[in-house]
DNA sequence: GACCTGATTGTTAGG
DNA sequence: CCTAACAATCAGGTC
């Protein structure tokens, strides 16, 4: 019984267009809500669309400590099998953190953040310039972005005196 | 064999 | 200002 079409991308019921929103403003609580009516969480669900380098959203705070947190689920919870479980458990965990613990992880997300703005420049160069797009394969080792040395400076600045 | 779904929160960009 | 969607993961489920 598949709700959709096995291969579409997500095909979403009328009812999306009749219940767009129905909860209150700031809790996302409802999204959840709309994923089991609309279901169109994150997935590969792109009508194809032409994008030499995707400049995918930097993962967030929370998908950081996440990435380590399936981790270490995993190695307690080898068992387990569903991406849910770790989800939830990373979810109530994240929030039992101290805001001195997020820090170091909002820190990554806001590298991240910055690595995807630069992505984001190259991104918007080659959709700005579309009749280079035969170039672009030829070119793209040399043009690009000027200043891609190796500068990576992990400072780990962290005055955790917020408490 | 291939593609989608679930669940968590945060961030991001557009209207 | 607010809204909507998407970011990773991974195995199960369906065609």
């Amino acid at each position: 019984m598949r709700p959709t079409k096995g291969k579409g991308p997500v095909k979403k019921d009328t009812k999306e267009a009749l219940k767009p929103v129905e909860d209150k403003v700031g809790k996302r609580k409802a999204v959840s809500n709309v994923s089991k009516s609309s279901k169109r969480q994150a997935t590969k669900a792109k009508p194809a669309k032409k994008d030499p380098n995707k400049p995918k959203r930097p993962p967030s705070a929370f998908f950081v400590f996440l990435e380590e947190f399936r981790k270490t689920y995993k190695l307690e919870h080898p068992n387990n099998k569903a991406v849910s479980a770790v989800g939830k458990a990373g979810g109530e965990k994240w929030k039992s953190l101290s805001p001195a613990e997020k820090a170091p992880y909002e820190a990554k997300a806001a590298k991240r953040k910055t690595e995807y703005e630069k992505v984001m420049t190259s991104y918007n160069k080659k959709q700005e310039s579309v009749d280079d797009e035969n170039d672009e394969e030829s070119d793209k080792s040399k043009s690009e972005v000027s200043g891609e040395d190796d500068e990576k400076s992990e400072e780990e600045d962290e005055d955790d005196d917020d408490e």
